[in-house]
DNA sequence: TTGAAAGCGCTAACAT
DNA sequence: ATGTTAGCGCTTTCAA
């Protein structure tokens, strides 16, 4: 006779009872202790089956003090950005069986804080914060050294051990992105930056400041401006610069998603991207490809980045080496339509278009790559 | 003489020695309890500063029962529909301390299940999952009816008690999109299906057979087929159809994504949307309105939508009220440039841009709105 | 108003 | 190879 459903789950004492044996030997057999006879194995798998047993984790954690659980703190989850990256971080650990308990600090400091504490009573194994607003110290204060920290472009080098940064090239990207506007012949360059006091907006600026100079142009802070680091912001300010009487012929904007209102307002009154205004944005979101023009952009691989947290987080978890506690990651450019005048051609669209669906791939949006060929007389069963 | 940091964390007992009451005292301090004398709870305070203690949630749960966590399932995190939805609905269960384990099915039932059980396992006090794979005799089994399951688009009406489900109105939004289509005068509507087996997209195919009948039009299974609902998706099918002699003048798409895909199509072979083909999408993604032209599409408020998720759960484990198992969730058209030969005229395009603008709010791409105007002189603290 | 003790379901010594 | 038992850190009767 199987348990009443509406009864309490069954424990490992019911599975043992069950069993004949003791809760030591179920316990033996759910963790694959070697030393059990297969008789034995077997007659408790049964009696698992039986009772309906499920182990409950609450308590293994209690007692091993691990939770197999790895806190993420993302600033901003309508971001599609971080859509990719917890996907990837995601993959990651669920190969090592890691849950991942995920919080949405909102670009609110004092919500990213509520969320460390919590994580921290929760007792997860790891965390990970991406553009964290606290500094090392309030990090160190509230997760201690004992359990493992990864940041992703913190405000500064971690100093506590046990704490890791990623750090993405945002200078070097800057630079590259700047230089190649200037490469492309634009010669008044605006920089819409991103929010004051954030390090990735000011590694950007720096970036943007060094291909200035490298190339002998000089630098007008008149040029700059920064922004909520949105759509809104981005359109706020191209409409805030565009009216002005001596206007940029080109624009490196912080992100995507400022480049995006940026084109929005250019397309609303009639600016044309490039030809009028060269527009370079950061990050290489999903839907920069998408764009008409297609935007040219810093790539920050969003999936294998969160691969690689993940992977960076386990290794922590087991200890197994933490050789240094900043950890690079390179962005290239990747230049489409929005940035150079000749960029647009007829046959350059149709292979932009091409290699786009050819890169839709498993890390980008959507799922693998349909069949190349379909025929389209294939229809679903009908309905209604 | 605060504790060495790299001891084990401070528990209630070390609360209670260091206060000279007992656990109890401790835990009523913590838990508010009332019959506490303000000096014992102050004294309390002090010894929980001084020794750093914070409550082991792990130990908590193992004795109530509770563990202050959803767990959320759903098909694909790269998809931005998601990422809208999720921080509705963590926003929702925040506000009730509550937790969010997120999973990411990734369209494959059989992790799915691994998932569902998992949850179980980790006893959390609620599941939601979104775009089940499984049948809901399958979701009883793994979930039981002790734990409230919360469905978004469920193949089947829940039957467990405890079960909910949020139906959204595919059918009625399907309806509406055709319908549109066929008072803009086109004849040739295509219906690009998403796939085979998942009831949206029965349901979807089913409203615009609806329109068609409803308007004397007749239905042709021709001009029906079905793709994964993705971008390549749209646009392998756009080039299948495109390409026959007698191709439609409108396509509606199970989704933005695939409407995305055949989009691009056509901008890469040059087929003029509205003007050669009306176009309708399924979701109202956030990049729906950033495409050129901005796309007609049936909008699901994503932001509201997981609010609403969020609510529904901590009801049911709060035991609130359970009237009905069904949750209907409407939707709307949202008309835009892709779908009418005379919406895309100067003035149109330009309050589009306005109203998207405006609309960018809370519950969309980015963050608050930033001030309508700014100074482009302000510039960032310089850097480099 | 506060304290003592039991026990949540599991793992891990230590016996056998 | 299997059983006994003692906690993990907390909440919760029940006494005091």
């Amino acid at each position: 006779m199987t348990k009443n459903p509406r009864s309490k789950p069954a424990t490992m004492h019911d599975v043992a009872r069950h069993a004949g044996v003791s809760v030591k030997t179920v316990s033996n057999v759910i963790n694959d202790w070697p030393y059990v006879t297969p008789e034995t194995r077997q007659k408790v798998w049964d009696a698992i089956q039986a009772v309906q047993y499920r182990p409950n984790l609450t308590a293994r954690s209690l007692v091993t003090g691990k939770t197999h659980t790895v806190g993420v703190i993302v600033p901003d989850l309508s971001n599609p950005f971080f859509g990719s990256a917890i996907r990837g971080c995601e993959d990651e650990l669920l190969e090592s069986q890691y849950s991942l308990l995920l919080c949405n600090a909102n670009e609110d400091a004092e919500r990213e804080r509520y969320y460390l504490n919590l994580l921290v009573s929760r007792a997860v194994d790891a965390v990970i914060t991406w553009g964290s607003r606290l500094t090392q110290a309030e990090l160190s204060l509230i997760v201690g050294d004992q359990i493992p920290l990864l940041t992703i472009d913190a405000s500064e080098p971690p100093t506590a051990a046990n704490h890791l940064n990623v750090d993405i090239d945002n200078i070097a990207g800057a630079r590259l992105a700047t230089q190649h506007l200037i490469e492309q012949g634009y010669r008044r360059i605006a920089h819409f930056a991103g929010p004051e006091g954030r390090v990735t907006a000011k590694h950007r600026l720096a970036g943007y400041r060094q291909a200035l100079e490298m190339t002998g142009q000089p630098y007008d802070p008149a040029l700059v401006a920064s922004q909520t680091p949105t759509i809104q912001g981005g359109y706020v300010l191209a409409q805030a610069f565009m009216r002005q009487d001596r206007r940029p012929d080109a624009i490196f904007c912080y992100n995507d998603l400022m480049a995006i209102g940026v084109l929005l307002a250019c397309r609303q009154f009639g600016w044309q991207v490039p030809g009028e205004v060269g527009l370079v944005g950061f990050d290489d979101l999903p839907m920069a490809t998408l764009m008409d023009p297609p935007l040219t952009t810093v790539r920050i691989a969003q999936y294998p980045l969160g691969r690689l947290t993940g992977r960076l987080v386990l290794d922590a978890i087991k200890n197994a080496s933490r050789p240094q506690q900043s950890v690079p990651y390179l962005v290239e450019l990747q230049v489409r339509g929005s940035s150079g005048k000749g960029l647009l051609t007829e046959n350059g669209r149709r292979a932009m278009v091409e290699s786009l669906m050819a890169s839709l791939g498993e890390d980008r949006l959507g799922q693998p790559a349909p069949a190349a060929t379909v025929d389209p007389r294939q229809t679903p069963d009908s309905a209604g």
